[in-house]
DNA sequence: CTTCATGCAAATAATTTGCAGTAAG
DNA sequence: CTTACTGCAAATTATTTGCATGAAG
């Protein structure tokens, strides 16, 4: 719980116990949408509110404190900034796996027992146009 | 025109006059989302509503003549389904470009006047465990 | 003909906002 | 102290649904 109060102190966040508990439940799930972090956090903070659990995954996300993972035909799920990896996302169960990018020993097994349907690569950054404005 | 038709056919879809509508969008923007489609339509066949734009959207998804390209942050676009290929996405005005995977002749020149911040790289099919259900 | 798609209006779901009270630094 | 966060309720936005009519094959 230490961690998180550094990491937000780190990113000038103000420690609140609904923001350690958002990113405590993240870290748990590894990936969750907003509605898994929500009912995973009322079971110990009965009063927090869906509003605060929002207002906080914007500002989180603003601050780089987490990530968004958009998903085909789902509701978005997030995670905490870490370095690049790939997302093994199943269509059936909707469990993502992460695969480390480190460049020696990329998990190939797990790679091989998931029958892949379609890869979907997206690099954000600033494009010629918009850099030069 | 011609084209959409046969395509919506060869996918066991009837040929609407709204959906070949739709399908002309998305070529022609190469990436949109709902609103844009609903609106660029909107000055030639003034009569389609929201409620059609998403119905088929839906429908087409699930017969796999048209790919969700979930961003974060904003609302999904479009594309047509085509062979595999990276998105570029500037986080600044929000255009997405291409990149296709021909081994031989990637467009390295796009990725190199990119200011990349960080990729997504997320690869879809069925888990193990799934596969054995 | 028969089946399925459309458009409208209404329903539901998802997300955001305003504000008075409260906690963090 | 001062600033910014929380929780609630209300507002807004996004998406889905039901149904009568109309178009596609």
């Amino acid at each position: 719980m230490q961690d998180y109060i550094k990491l937000l102190k780190q990113n000038n966040l103000k420690a609140t116990v609904q923001r350690t508990a958002i990113l405590k439940s993240i870290n748990d799930a590894g990936h969750i949408n907003i509605d898994g972090i929500y009912s995973s956090i009322r079971s110990q903070y009965p009063t927090i509110s869906l509003a605060t659990v929002y207002k906080n995954i914007v500002v989180m996300l603003e601050h780089g404190v987490i990530l968004e993972v958009p998903i085909s035909r789902e509701k978005s799920k997030y995670e905490l900034k870490k370095d690049d990896h790939i997302h093994i996302i199943c269509k059936s169960c909707g469990e993502i796996k992460d695969i480390d990018l480190t460049r020696d020993k990329m998990k190939l097994l797990d790679i091989k027992n998931f029958n892949l349907s379609y890869a979907q690569i997206n690099l954000y950054g600033i494009c010629k146009k918009c850099q030069s404005k």
